[in-house]
Order: structure tokens, then C-alpha cells, then sequence
DNA sequence: TTGAAAGCGCTAACAT
DNA sequence: ATGTTAGCGCTTTCAA
């Protein structure tokens, strides 16, 4: 193993010499860093990781935790996983990777061996166990998602609470009256995961300020529940002409269940999505949607950690506006 | 921060004792083992991963290399890298998340600066530009998929020839005369990913074998491109009432397709496929099928590596045998 | 069964 | 602008 006494030899510098060259925390010749950075491609010198970590306390590794619980869309998990790594790197780190199953003895364990720098934790609950422990730890972290009690903690998400009222704003300007959200599985909320209630938040609120009648559903995560929610909803709403539906896995068993039952999307019903872009698109009919931010949430909560291993002050809370996207499934209400 | 030469002071002992004790590299009299543990306990010890990296020349870090390309199934993705996590953790290991996207210069990276001991490599092609590297590193690695040239490397993967052939075998024995391949994207067949040209290898020569039939159809992973398969198949081959299906994202579409289309499935139409048992038991028609055995991946993967970090030698090539699940998509053939 | 001590390879004062 | 050197906290010979 070339180690780096043996770049500063060839290089005809002392070790320290190369260390900054490499660091750029202090100011060397152009001269010397040619002859440096020759000896270093020359020998295919690389630090060693462990000898980099114990001299200078940095690991340049990130935790991620991520969930596998029901009710959860892995592709978004995916795509968020993949975005924190691609922003890590731009940022000279790296990522390890825990499962929510690790629970909080994972996240210590990490932190206390210094095996990580930071961490980031995702599907935070309104209640989370782990609140208390991350506001122990010695190292920064962020949180995607908010809790009920976010001080001290650095928290960012999609403003799900806009998001829900711009869903219905936008069935309100359309002329609807009658809406309906089905949401995500009854286990969602009774572990009382903060973003699906803060939906429920905004569309009733903005239901109420613009008058509308309006009713919530939460629904299993399989096309035959989504049959009955839609079944149950001709039956009891027959009025309902505007649905906002919160639930990725069923947003298109529960559009097929419609129209099944004779309702034509948009010319009967128009429906608005929180989901990712790429699901909204994909349907046979394109949903007017919210996006599900999963790439921007990932390099955002990679700069938060940067900024807080830098020493810099972030704010607790980072709210990302919602941002409708227009498809085919929405339209006027047919006024007779 | 407390170090082992605290807990070594606090429980009367020295230095190597504790590391000792820790590692369990050598004999401990049970005494000195408790007052140890006690110590590490009291004092909350943590020994220090880069320290440890550092003096062991052992990271107890593995590196999973994750494809984030159009054709692949995110879920199963997902399940593999939870599974190997789960599995690494019980051998004390912590798994570093690197994407394809970081190529060859991402595994010499992590390998040369010792931050991991192994490596994981997911997604492997025919001709992977990563084999001759992955040959040169001074540390192990196992490959999920198969190359062309193996040699000098540890594979693992289910065994797809032998998959294509069970489907076609069972459909044969349930009395299929004309049986049809609906295969993955173009893209994964031009790339040359193994798994894919090997499904059609074992399809072909059971259908050869046992006097049928038989066609291919690549797929791209869209409702409208299995709409067309759909139709051309009735199109061409009106005979057809046996279908294997190897793509995740278009077994649901294609089975509407077909029923729509005037098929029932299996009355007229027998389907088996190449996919995760969760995905066959969710559909509408509950599809017999091969389990895509993502999580025994996993944990056989990072057993490999165990024992190639152990010293021990692995088979180079380990194929999984393939599992059919008979369920409500095959029926025998409705002979007038 | 235990201890003493020499590194592991690097960084960051402290020098000059 | 560069060099010297003392650690960082642990493991593992070597010795007893």
C-alpha cells in the first residue's frame, strides 16, 4: 500500500506538505502542487479512510435510514436513497445505509463509533422514538418529515399541508363542489405519520374556506380496496364531482373502479394527485398532480447536513412549496 | 469521548485486555470478562471505527453497488439492498450505498481507500467493464448476475435458464401446444444483461425439447406496449394458450390486455411468470410464477463474502434453483 | 491468562 | 510557503 510518506518522498515534500495539498486548508506553491499531484497519479496514492477519520475526526460518511414498513412507496424511497447519494458525492462523502429496523441502537451505534459524520432520517412520525436520541447525539442530522415537537431538530418535507389545499383550491376553481380525498392506509395514520394528516389538514381547510362538502377515505393499498372506496363514494356522495387522492399504490385501480362504474375521468370526475411525477404521467390517464419532490428532498437534506458540518446555522423547518402539475384529469365541472 | 484505555483503567485491566475481550482473539478468565463488560457498560465505550479500520486493516464495511437504469423493478432492488443490510448486520458489517452511476472509478475508490473490505455488485452485464477491475482489486467481491467470462470471480444468481425452462415445462405438462415469451425491455436485451438472454435460453430449449411452438417478444415496461404484444400474439399466433412473462411492469397491463381482448385467464389463456412472489400474489388473477428470490440473494451474498473475508474458498458460480408457485393464472389446456 | 509497546496512516498544531 | 512532530484510538505482536 502506497501510503502518503511515500508520495511526500517522491515528491521531495514532507507528509504534512501533502496532507494540505490535498485539503487545500492551507495555501501551496503551484510549483509544489504540480510535483505532488505528479507523484500522486504516479504512485496511485489514496489515503486510507480509517487513518483520515481518526487524525481529523471526519468519517465523510452519512447515514441514511431508510423505512420498509407498509404503506410506504418504494420507488420514492429509492429515488430519495439515490439523490442523497448522488448529492454525498458531490460533497466528497459517502453513504451507509440503515434500516428503520435498526432502530435506535443503529443510529447510536453509528454516531458513537464515529462511523458517520451525520445522519438522515426518513418517515419521521409525529411521536418518533427517535427524537429524543437524535437531539443527544453529537452529530447533525436531518429529519424528512415533521414531527409534533420539531425544536431543536432540523426537519424538511414537501409542505404537505399546501399541498393538500392546492388540490383542492384547484378543484374549487374548476367549479366542484363536492370533493372527496382517499387517502393512504389506515395504518398511516394511526402510527400517525405526520405528512398524511397534514394532507387531511389542508383539504379540509381549504374545503371549508371555499364551501365545498367534503369527506376523507382512507384506503388500503390494493386495487380491490380501492374498488370498495370507490363503490362506497358513488353510493354516499352522489354529487361528488372532484377526488384528490394521496395514495400512490392505488391511484390507478381506483381511476379504473371509476370509470367500471361509469364515470368518465375528467368528463365526470376530475381527479388530483399527490404522487411522484413519473406515476402521474404514466397513467392511462395523465393525473393532474403535486409532485412528490424525492430528488430535491435528498440534495436539500444532503446541504442541511453540509451546512451544519461546516459549523453554519440552518433553519429547524424547510417547508418545499407544492407545485401542480396540470394533466388530463382534470377539468370544468359539467354544469347543467 | 471515552477510549479503551478508560475502560481499561476503570476495570483494572490493560488496553489490549479490553480489545481482547472485545474481539474475543484470545481467552479471557470469566472474571476479567465481567469486570470488563461492566466497565464498558458504566462508562458507555464505544471503540472508534476509523481507529479500529485503522490498527486492524478491517473496515467491517461492505459496499453495495445499486442499477438504477430504465428496465430494472425498483421494488426488488430495494428488497435486495434491505436484505443485504439485514444480513451484514448480523456479521457486524455496515453496507456503503454506491450507485452505478459512480462506474469503475466508484469501486477502486472505496476499495483502495479501505473504506469497505468487500464489495457487492449488483446488475451485471455480459461484458461488465467493471470485471477486469473488480479481478485487479485486493478485495473480494460477489456479483449478482452472471458474465460471460466468470472466471476468477464469485456469481450468484437465480437460475434463469432453468427458470425459463420450468415455465415452459409446467405449461407443457398442462398440455400447452403454442407458448410465447413476453421478455423485458429491448434496452435490457442490447445491453446484454445476462438474467434476460438466459430467461430465453431456457424458454427456447424447453420448447424445443418438448415440441412446441414457441415465440419471443421483448416489451417495453408500458400499459400500451403490452397492449400491442397482446395483439399481435392473438394476431399471430392464434393457437397461443401459453405465456411466460419476464417483466415486472407490464404482467398486470398484459393479462388486462388479454382479457380484454376477449381472453380469459387461464381458461383460454395459461400465464406463468419470472417475478417477485408479492407482485404474482397481488394481481387480480393471482399468477403462477417463479419468485425472483431477492432477500435469499441478499443474504447469500453477503455469506459469500463472509467467507471469502474469512479466508475460506466459495464456489465461483452459484445458481439459485428456480421455485414455481402454482396459483389461479394456469389451467389445463381446454382440448376440443 | 495478562501486559507493554510498537505501530496502523493520517492531520494539525507548532515551528520556521 | 513548507517542515517537524505529536497524537488520533485501536490492534497485535512480543514477552512474561
Amino acid at each position: 500500500m502506497v501510503k502518503i510518506t511515500d508520495v511526500a518522498r517522491h515528491a521531495g515534500v514532507s507528509p504534512s506538505t501533502v496532507s494540505y495539498a490535498l485539503s487545500g486548508k492551507r495555501p501551496i506553491s503551484e510549483e509544489t502542487r504540480q510535483r505532488i499531484e505528479a507523484s500522486i497519479r504516479e504512485l496511485g496514492y489514496r489515503p486510507h479512510a480509517g487513518a483520515r477519520a481518526l487524525a481529523s475526526s471526519r468519517s465523510n460518511v452519512l447515514a441514511l435510514v431508510i423505512p420498509l414498513r407498509a404503506g410506504i412507496h418504494v420507488p420514492v424511497v429509492m429515488q430519495f436513497a439515490v439523490s442523497v447519494v448522488t448529492a454525498a458525492r458531490r460533497h466528497d462523502h459517502d453513504v451507509l445505509l440503515l434500516t428503520q429496523e435498526e432502530g435506535e441502537e443503529g443510529l447510536r451505534r453509528v454516531a458513537d463509533t464515529a462511523l458517520v459524520d451525520a445522519l438522515i432520517v426518513m418517515d419521521v412520525q409525529l411521536h418518533d422514538p427517535r427524537l429524543p436520541l437524535l437531539r443527544s447525539l453529537d452529530r447533525p442530522s436531518v429529519m424528512i418529515g415533521f414531527p409534533q415537537e420539531p425544536a431543536g431538530l432540523t426537519c424538511i418535507d414537501l409542505d404537505f399541508m399546501a399541498a393538500g389545499e392546492l388540490c383542492v383550491e384547484r378543484l374549487a376553481g374548476l367549479g366542484h363542489r363536492v370533493v372527496a380525498l382517499v387517502g393512504s392506509p389506515p395504518e398511516v395514520y394511526v402510527r400517525e405519520t405526520a405528512f398524511a394528516q397534514r394532507v387531511v389538514q389542508g383539504f379540509t381547510a381549504a374545503a371549508d374556506r371555499n364551501g365545498l362538502t367534503s369527506s376523507i377515505h382512507p384506503c388500503e393499498a390494493a386495487p380491490a380496496a380501492a374498488r370498495r372506496v370507490a363503490e362506497q363514494l358513488l353510493r354516499e356522495q352522489p354529487a361528488l364531482t372532484g377526488v384528490v387522492v394521496h395514495n400512490e399504490a392505488i391511484l390507478e385501480p381506483l381511476i379504473d373502479a371509476f370509470e367500471q362504474l361509469g364515470l368518465r375521468v375528467p368528463g365526470d370526475l376530475s381527479i388530483t394527485a399527490i404522487c411522484p411525477d413519473e406515476l402521474a404521467e404514466s397513467l392511462r390517464v395523465p393525473v393532474t398532480s403535486i409532485a412528490l419532490p424525492s430528488t430535491e428532498l435528498g440534495a436539500r437534506a444532503v446541504e442541511l447536513l453540509m451546512k451544519k458540518l461546516g459549523g453554519a446555522a440552518v433553519p429547524e423547518a424547510t417547508l418545499l412549496p407544492p407545485r401542480l402539475t396540470e394533466r388530463a384529469s382534470t377539468a370544468p365541472r359539467d354544469t347543467p
